[in-house]
DNA sequence: TAAAAATACTCCATAGGTATTTTAT
DNA sequence: ATAAAATACCTATGGAGTATTTTTA
């Protein structure tokens, strides 16, 4: 399973469009249809009802697309807060007393304050 | 960001050790190194601290792995809930009166009972 | 006949492996 | 000298595109 498949299906589950989806996903029609395959072959689910016209999402295809929605944003989260963590933003909040001189030490490496 | 890149960087942090962590997701040591080098790239965070002889796992990479660790636990309950939702172990329990005729024809839809 | 998805096919980017080097103890 | 990670290089897989076919309304 990829992420790009994730993403794909989220697309297509909104659009119900393979081709209008796979715009949107920069990808080819074809190229689509067959992420979407896989995904189904790999969860052994079918996602979509691919009728006559229109295409339509299953039943496991919502319960899919509401837990992946969670998950892709919980991922960009934890990417922001990485960053924010590198960039020194997140940390201990701890109070305490200390000695001057102690205070001199501490102070260069407070990141922010508050 | 793949999530091959994921499920390497979770095992990583687990091991603190290239070569075990590599050998853990059936990868050669060289390769599982790319896959972090490209998400740290991605990131433009560094998540360890390739010290001397030992592997640590940084500020940043403690926040990401947390996080990461709840959105793979994600995907992997959305495919499960997908494919019981597919078996039908997931629906509606509506309660109600009908006639033993219409009982007749709703009884082999009952994908179980309680 | 038109519109949408699936299929066939070709190609190339890149992920991964092996071999090697670098680095630090 | 050893142990661990990084780098170099090569290869093969499979993902993506174009062209085409199938399907059904």
């Amino acid at each position: 399973m990829e992420l790009t498949q994730l993403r794909s299906f989220l697309v297509l589950a909104e659009t119900l469009h393979f081709s209008r989806a796979a715009e949107r996903v920069h990808l080819s029609q074809p190229a689509l249809s067959l992420q979407i395959r896989a995904l189904e072959a790999e969860l052994g689910v079918r996602l979509f009802e691919r009728n006559r016209r229109k295409t339509e999402i299953t039943e496991a295809g919502v319960v899919f697309r509401d837990e992946v929605a969670t998950a892709l944003a919980a991922i960009e989260h934890a990417s922001a807060r990485a960053r924010q963590a590198a960039a020194g933003k997140i940390g201990c909040l701890r109070i305490g007393f200390i000695s001057t001189a102690a205070a001199l030490v501490v102070a260069p490496l407070v990141t922010s304050w508050a």
